[in-house]
DNA sequence: AAACGTAATTAGAACGTTACAATAAACTTT
DNA sequence: AAAGTTTATTGTAACGTTCTAATTACGTTT
């Protein structure tokens, strides 16, 4: 690239002392004179030296940067979650790879591939539909270090973070059941994911608690997506007695729910009552305001950097996961003007 | 990291080759024979062999890494464009290094350095406000490829992709002029921004040559985010000749347009009309759906991860901008119930 | 003042790759 | 069959760091 770059030996040479002692002097190691320290970072200044993180890293045989894939990143809350992780990293002094896998796994392969020979320390996934233990298989005996978060890796024995999506499906659930409600659907999410399954059992349960009689639930899996979801609560509403509230897998499905509901006869927070799960920004400033469960995602990105980093320190560690307990945030379309 | 990782010689011993052989053989050289070729990979596959690019680049000096800065992933269309980003650079055999400033200028410092300190071949850069050519003075000095987006540095040399904002804007204001609405808004945006000032020459544009009185037009500018716009819009329709329509800076101030007007006596898409800029994926599914100046961001982001592509093959390749034209698409935010 | 211990500095090999120059092998020419 | 050409392969020196071991410079103790 550059023509000839400023190395360790100019800096020594001009600074008067040797390669070891710059070397030294920039990690700040104690075994240095102050006084000679600051005459090398003078120097280093002055000569516009830029330290070579490649090199070094090959010659300590580690680095740090980590890898971060994720499955759906055109969903907001992986964006905010992406946004919150990149931060975390950035302020412990690592840099990150970025990928978006739009829940391809050949395209997780791949990226898998790219980081491992970019030298990453670790990688951060949330992984895409379908994703075996297999896929890592390789990476993991290599001793690559490996956490999962949102979704686990089924069989693999990795930290996984995620919030408690059945406590918080059940939590959400309960909540609507508690205004009277007594026709209810959990909409959205795919079947094959833990996190669907999950959150299915979490509705169950407190539909049971309840004692709500089956005929009066339903429950329908659909891509998460607005449009899906739109078009799946359209089909709901088309039945004889439809649902008087609807349990929503993510935000994005209740966005749908409500994009789609919009020239129907059942107003949300009216008629109908919603809720989501992620809390996004947005919850906040649409209409009508989303209640949705809060999963803290500052908290979990916290916790996945902070398990990737103390694995990179310790790979020896044993494997710890993180259910985040989620809160519900009451907003408008949750509540059911009709039962007031 | 690893204990004992398997490395060239290790393949050219399993191979009967030499170093150099197996060098060759995994950039696929023509100077090889095929057979020795296939008997290397096979090697190379067998022992579980994989390359380090860190110690490649080292050598090569050069490497195959991108750093991309963004100022707002909060914001999808930033979220949108960073995705399409990733993808093109990944097809075209890049790694991407992501970072968030938030709109801070000592984040962007900070990373920058970081960026290349790792030895990135090129920066994509979408510029905190308030960013100087000083700010990239040293990188530019050093030979280091930049590109922005979305905003240009000022003062600075380098290729600068965004759509045509002037023009857009102009062609979203004429759009509401057209169904005879005489009294205007423009609303959102950061003064100090020279995205702001070009889309605000578009909508005095626009309003100039239909002869619209001055009295009848207003400039607001507010953060870009949803809250910001919502607050500001209740300020605008307080007054006692509110406007009939709002050209907003981009779809989050739209959005929290929609939202500050939802308790109003206004109702988006009947007695006012909203258009967007930015045209994320909501758009559609929003209610009302919001018209907006689709951006194209994919065609951006293609041109942008080109531009930067060519300039590292040739970095004497001279400096060249492109402003993409948006395109107005007509949803239901803009068209006037009342006026029909 | 000699001997010792500690503190500060440095020489030099290694990390895993590439690329130049050099060699070896295989064909053409005469 | 010797010389010349092309085609394949390889030895070796870098790339910019770090780290161990070796060296030098200092105070302290006797």
């Amino acid at each position: 690239m550059k023509s000839t770059s400023i190395t360790i030996p100019d800096v020594a040479k001009a600074a008067g002392v040797s390669k070891s002692t710059v070397s030294l002097a920039l990690q700040n190691s104690p075994k240095l004179r102050t006084e000679t320290k600051k005459k090398v970072m003078k120097a280093a200044k002055q000569l516009g030296y830029v330290y070579n993180q490649g090199a070094a890293n090959l010659r300590r045989r580690s680095s740090s940067m980590i890898g971060m894939i994720i499955n759906d990143l055109t969903n907001p809350f992986f964006a905010e979650l992406a946004i919150a992780l990149e931060r975390h990293f950035s302020e412990a002094g690592y840099v990150v790879m970025m990928a978006n896998t739009s829940e391809d796994r050949e395209q997780q392969d791949k990226v898998l591939r790219a980081f491992c020979e970019h030298g990453v320390a670790g990688i951060l996934i949330s992984p895409a539909v379908g994703t075996q233990q297999q896929d890592f298989a390789s990476y993991f005996a290599r001793g690559l270090p490996i956490v999962s978060v949102m979704q686990p890796i089924p069989g693999a024995e990795c930290d996984y973070i995620a919030p408690d999506y059945r406590q918080g499906i059940q939590e959400a659930t309960a909540h609507l059941i508690d205004q009277g409600i007594t026709r209810l659907a959990f909409l959205g999410g795919r079947l094959e994911t833990a996190a669907y399954q999950e959150r299915k059992k979490g509705f169950l349960k407190a539909v049971e608690d309840a004692g709500i009689d089956a005929d009066n639930i339903q429950i329908v899996p659909c891509p998460v997506t607005r449009k899906a979801a739109s078009e799946a609560v359209q089909q709901l509403i088309e039945q004889e007695h439809p649902p008087q509230g609807i349990v929503c897998y993510c935000d994005i499905v209740a966005f749908g729910v409500n994009f789609g509901l919009r020239n129907s006869a059942f107003k949300v927070g009216v008629d109908i009552a919603v809720t989501g799960f992620d809390d996004v920004l947005a919850c906040d400033t649409v209409s009508p305001p989303l209640s949705s469960m809060r999963p803290f995602s500052d908290q979990l990105a916290r916790l996945a950097c902070d398990s990737l980093i103390q694995k990179l320190k310790d790979p020896s560690r044993p494997v710890s996961n993180h259910l985040v307990k989620p809160k519900l945030i009451v907003r408008e379309s949750s509540i059911l003007a009709t039962l007031k």
